[in-house]
DNA sequence: GCCGTTTTCGGCCCGACTGTTTTCAGTCG
């Protein structure tokens, strides 16, 4: 929590900063470091602590010191003093599309606008019509923009963002003369969460494109209609679309200029300067001639820079530049690795369907092995198994082995781990499953001393293979609980116990971040769907994407291993 | 405020759209 506290802090004083229309670097050297702490994989007090804070890009010797005077004393001088001039209602205010900073300060100092609700009543009552270039229309802008505000919350998880893409990218394509159409932007580097859709175009023919999108029957309400961009909002979860229609030889360095992120791209920029050239989303150009270099294909412009083609998932300037610089860039794990999908539910728990059908769906899809995972009987919720329960579901699995020629059946179980830390089953049942995941379903809300020792516990029970979504969160529904993960991990580490990275869309867990602290560790992972159906076997791409964004290559992950394999490793010779 | 393969000072990414302008400022990505 304390590095979201910090970023907060920092983002906050960014805003007060460009309100005072203060120097745009130093504003940008905040906004930086607000995403470096969000994104650091270890709690900032721990860093400070450990002299493991100097050093990381982006938080120099000052921020450093404003970490450290906040882990110290809770507070951050600087941003006390600042908060002073401007109240938190003009802040808030800041983050209503299409208001930024020079209006909000505008209204503030005129009108002693210091509130949204405020605006808005001055807005529809017409009093701030006529103050310095605002008139009709910026007036109606801001009431829509306040009234946008309040019905959109925050991001959407990509699971949410990324069908709709695809559903969009679906209808444009059949449009005459469009020729190439693909998602740009934070979903193609599937973030777990999304602000916005975009999508990039090539077409010998923008107007008829445009025209069709803006009139799509999903679209709620226009934003801009352009002949090279258009911007709309969708209907229900008003998610923002943006398309941009670019010239073919254009196309690659659009792609990698909209597909960021922001500060992946500043650092190509720097290169491009460096190496005499230019870059922007047209292309690459040497400044002396003006003279375009690249821009037809990403490979092409990241070739031109001295650049080994980054994948979208790693671009977040966190030394993948550098590395493809030096073309020692690592290959990160794909969806055809996986040979073999081991958390799954059936209908002898909270699942849709029997073994046998989620096996048959799971040669469908070209699998070699899965694992049949139930819930343990404490999880009355899920009609959890009993130990005879279990010993009937094992007799049957092994039925199925006999019977299914093309795909064999793990028996396993996602054994729940109980309140004090012990296993909700017999050991000896256990014993004689091929794979055990251990995952906490209770006591969320316990001390984090209590769920690290819980964890540590069942995992030196020596019975335990996997810990399944080790943090518990649901994206934008539940926090994850307090767990010390350096205690974890040590201790998967002694007993040789694998993370999941469970990819249901709305777990995601373990996080890019927490995967790739564990593989300081040393750790190995397993990517699952956690099934109750067999349609949502699909959902495996989203565990890789996360892999990916972890830096995971194919030997990092468990279930890519043949079916052979898999069993030897989990039998212990890890 | 950060940072260093020209630098510890002086740089720091770039363009489209909108609404208000008669040539541009503000906002956004």
């Amino acid at each position: 929590m304390i590095n979201e506290e910090i970023a907060h802090i920092f983002s906050s004083i960014a805003d007060i900063l460009e309100l005072k229309n203060d120097n745009p670097f130093r504003i940008r050297a905040y906004r930086k470091a607000a995403l470096v702490v969000t994104d650091l994989a270890e709690d900032a007090d721990k860093m400070i602590e450990a002299g493991r804070l100097s050093g990381v890009p982006g938080i120099g010797k000052d921020l450093h010191a404003k970490i450290e005077e906040y882990v110290h004393t809770g507070k951050i001088a600087t941003f006390e003093e600042l908060k002073k001039e401007f109240p938190q209602g003009v802040l808030d205010i800041l983050y209503i599309p299409g208001v930024g900073p020079k209006t909000a300060k505008l209204l503030y100092e005129t009108y002693g606008i210091n509130s949204i609700e405020k605006l808005e009543d001055y807005a529809n009552s017409g009093k701030i019509k006529g103050i310095k270039g605002i008139k009709e229309k910026t007036v109606a802008n801001i009431l829509k923009g306040i009234a946008l505000k309040k019905s959109i919350q925050g991001r959407f998880p990509l699971g949410t963002a990324l069908p709709i893409g695809e559903t969009i990218i679906g209808e444009l394509k059949s449009v005459k003369g469009v020729s190439t159409i693909e998602l740009a932007g934070s979903i193609r580097r599937r973030k777990e969460t999304v602000g916005d859709i975009d999508i990039l175009v090539t077409s010998d023919d923008p107007g008829p494109l445009m025209d069709r999108f803006v009139n799509m029957k999903e679209i709620e309400r226009v934003l801009s209609h352009g002949s090279t961009r258009s911007s709309a909002l969708l209907r229900d979860t008003h998610i923002q679309v943006d398309v941009r229609v670019v010239e073919k030889d254009s196309f690659g360095a659009a792609m990698a200029y909209f597909t960021g992120s922001k500060s992946h791209n500043i650092k190509l920029r720097e290169i491009a300067i460096k190496t005499g050239c230019k870059l922007n989303e047209y292309g690459v150009f040497n400044v002396k001639n003006n003279k375009k270099i690249a821009g037809a294909t990403e490979q092409d412009v990241y070739r031109a820079l001295g650049l080994q083609w980054v994948p979208p998932e790693i671009r977040e300037d966190q030394g993948e530049i550098e590395l493809a610089l030096d073309h020692r860039l690592p290959e990160l794990i794909i969806d055809k690795d996986i040979r073999g999908d081991v958390h799954m539910h059936t209908v002898y728990s909270d699942g849709d369907r029997t073994a046998e059908q989620m096996a048959q769906h799971a040669q469908g899809l070209g699998y070699e092995y899965i694992a049949i995972t139930d819930h343990s009987q404490s999880l009355g919720v899920a009609g959890g198994l009993d130990p005879e329960r279990l010993k009937v579901q094992i007799r049957e699995i092994d039925g199925l082995n006999q019977k299914l020629k093309r795909i064999k059946i793990l028996k396993g179980m996602e054994v729940d781990i109980l309140s004090d830390g012990s296993l909700d089953m017999d050991p000896g049942l256990l014993d004689r499953l091929d794979i055990v995941i251990g995952s906490v379903h209770s006591g969320f809300k316990q001390p984090k001393e209590k769920i690290t020792m819980r964890m540590v516990k069942a995992m030196e029970t020596g019975l335990v293979d996997v810990i399944g979504h080790p943090s518990g969160r649901l994206i934008g529904e539940r926090d994850a609980y307090e767990v010390d993960w350096d205690a974890v991990f040590k201790s998967a580490q002694n007993m040789h116990v694998a993370m999941e990275i469970n990819a249901y869309p709305l777990r995601l867990d373990l996080t890019d971040a927490m995967i790739k602290k564990a593989r300081t560790y040393g750790l190995k992972f397993v990517i699952t769907t956690d099934s109750h159906d067999p349609n949502q076997m699909r959902y495996m791409s989203y565990g890789v994407s996360v892999a990916r964004r972890g830096w995971l290559g194919k030997d990092d992950v468990v279930n890519t291993k043949r079916y052979k394999d898999i069993l030897t490793w989990l039998k212990g010779d890890r």
